[in-house]
DNA sequence: TTGTAGGCGTTATCAG
DNA sequence: CTGATAACGCCTACAA
């Protein structure tokens, strides 16, 4: 217990001051409650092996130090940091926000931390990332994101993978936990709801196609046409990046290609608010002469004009359902449940920029 | 470095393996290398003292193995986590994530991470996250909250405050390091704008009145009235939430208490938006009856119909400036600079939601 | 330029 | 129910 380069120092407790952090630590506790830190440490972590009594001299010596267990120890003590990482491209964005919120929500119930991954798309920042895992910065990282960590695919000869949840839509054969709604049947809903209102000529635009999400949307864009036997016409896609700029621009090109169609299927609303905004421009009503579709459910769509009609995601529920499986991933091996997947309802939400096509629209 | 109880097993280096988890320790570099652990920790930290050639040796060490250098340890160490707090009510809103992307940009930049502290407005989670700097956690909070954890008030006896940043408006007298605008000044300047299109009765909708800041743009608002000698109405003040339903019913209770008026501050974006879809569905038109202005300069705002005037706040760049501060709180006190408060500069964004009033509307 | 070794504050094992 | 004591993995005087 005594430092060995004390040399000669008459007083003996003195110097010791100078080097301890200001505040208390379970050794000093201990010595306050007059118990042993294991004691302290059981009271803490297993009240129901200390007896009552003991418990509230520990909890009164808390007090009055004002005691914080250094979590920085315990963790390297547990091998356990009790953050999990949200890898997003970014974080300004009301989708992924909405997601992360959702994270947190269950992070916060079972006492781990979110530690924000902004990636900006970048695979070797998302690489560092999942090295933090490694590290123990982190003890698991969940996935909002097209990309995915090298590790995933040639995992290390010695290392093994560390824990992940991936919330995209990942290549099936990915044997990852994963959390998502039905993006196919989803697009696929919204075009049989268009062509139940009449409409046979139905443009849509598009996330990044390089995106395993904006594919499979476009994948039910098509499965809509054909079960309502439609045909598809590829003059009728336009690729966006699903920003507000991008659903306006592919609007306007989609205007200005002059082929004819009374309906337009994006593929989240921001593009439908850019799209809605060019045609407005324009002149072009909405719904009247021009229908459109969102997909999200973002709130600003609810009150823009006119009201968005839209998919319903669930997604805080989203975020919850991954940060569960995050958790399950983090059980000992034998605990842990086999589930791995979670595909979570999406719905129809019919508002004021769908109806029946009623007038003509013009070549422009 | 023997276990001391290993008791009488002939192979000395097996047990210890059981115990030893399965990751590469600096030890275990060290050994590889041939060198000391203290080498290897210099050649990571202060590669400057250490020789180049050990510098390979252990650099291929480290690949061989598939080191990652073990944080918690290395923080319990240093007594730091190199995560900052970033305490807001919700994350799930346009004008907190862009201020969080902010803080993300500069805190990789230095190597430090974002917890995420999701409030929901209660001041008991708040402290609880400000415990966590107390038990290294966190080096820091940014605080983009309304209320104030309890430390900050009444500091424990002997603990110190710990580093923080605040963002928004606390009452000046509070000796926090701080990022703002000029809520003040802002909202002058809205009024401003529309008194010189000619409005005469301006309307405002109000933040809830129990925060600084909705205070200040009230303020800010009534100053503006009196620099164009406008008369203050009470009747022509709604207070809102912040939120886009709230806009909506404001403005809607603003149209029914029958008093005249041609334009309308919001006091951020979102209820300007609502008040839009207020006016549109009662078949108001903007700006020809009636001008709307808002507040912060979200993107949907842009593209909303008709696109809105507003007062541009430079988000990230005020995420950024809070985290650089809470950076200089975390140097070593002989090194801060004194720097305590940024203030940055917002403007008028003028699109077409405001105009000069053309008609007289109606009282409906 | 490099090595030795103490200690950061916990938890968990083992022994009473 | 409680106590003593190894680790956990790293950093940093201090010594060489």
């Amino acid at each position: 217990m005594r430092r060995t380069a004390a040399a000669g120092v008459a007083l003996a407790a003195a110097p010791a001051a100078l080097y301890r952090s200001t505040m208390a630590n379970i050794k000093d506790i201990a010595r306050h409650a007059g118990v042993s830190v294991a004691t302290v440490s059981r009271a803490l972590s297993t009240p129901s092996l200390v007896r009552p009594r003991t418990i509230e001299r520990i909890e009164a010596a808390i007090v009055d130090l004002n005691y914080e267990p250094n979590h920085l120890a315990a963790g390297l003590r547990r091998q356990r940091s009790d953050n999990v990482i949200v890898a997003v491209p970014s974080i300004y964005n009301p989708f992924t926000s909405a997601f992360v919120q959702g994270i947190e929500n269950v992070a916060r119930a079972n006492r781990m931390r979110v530690l924000l991954g902004i990636t900006e798309g970048d695979v070797e920042t998302l690489n560092k990332y999942t090295a933090m895992i490694a590290g123990k910065q982190a003890d698991g990282m969940i996935l909002l994101e097209n990309s995915l960590p090298d590790v995933v695919r040639r995992p290390p000869a010695g290392g093994k993978v560390p824990p992940l949840v991936a919330a995209c839509e990942y290549p099936p054969d990915l044997q990852l936990p994963r959390v998502r709604i039905d993006n196919h049947e989803a697009a696929a809903l919204v075009v049989s709801h268009l062509a139940e209102l009449g409409h046979r000529r139905i443009a849509t635009i598009t996330g990044p196609l390089a995106q395993f999400m904006s594919k499979d949307r476009l994948a039910g864009y098509r499965l809509g046409l054909a079960r309502n036997r439609l045909e598809f016409d590829a003059a009728l896609v336009a690729e966006g990046d699903f920003s507000l700029q991008s659903g306006h621009d592919a609007m306007v090109s989609l205007l200005e290609n002059g082929d004819e169609f009374t309906a337009v299927a994006c593929a989240n609303d921001e593009m439908a608010l850019g799209a809605l905004s060019a045609l407005q421009q324009r002149g072009i009503a909405v719904p009247d002469e021009m229908s459109v579709v969102g997909f999200d459910d973002l709130r600003f769509g609810a009150f823009a004009s006119p009201p968005l009609t839209t998919i319903h995601i669930p997604t805080i529920e989203l975020g919850e359902a991954a940060m569960r499986l995050m958790l399950d991933s983090l059980l000992p091996a034998e605990e842990q449940p086999p589930a791995r997947e979670v595909v979570l309802p999406h719905r129809l939400i019919v508002r004021q920029s769908t109806a029946a096509p009623r007038r003509r629209r013009r070549k422009s």
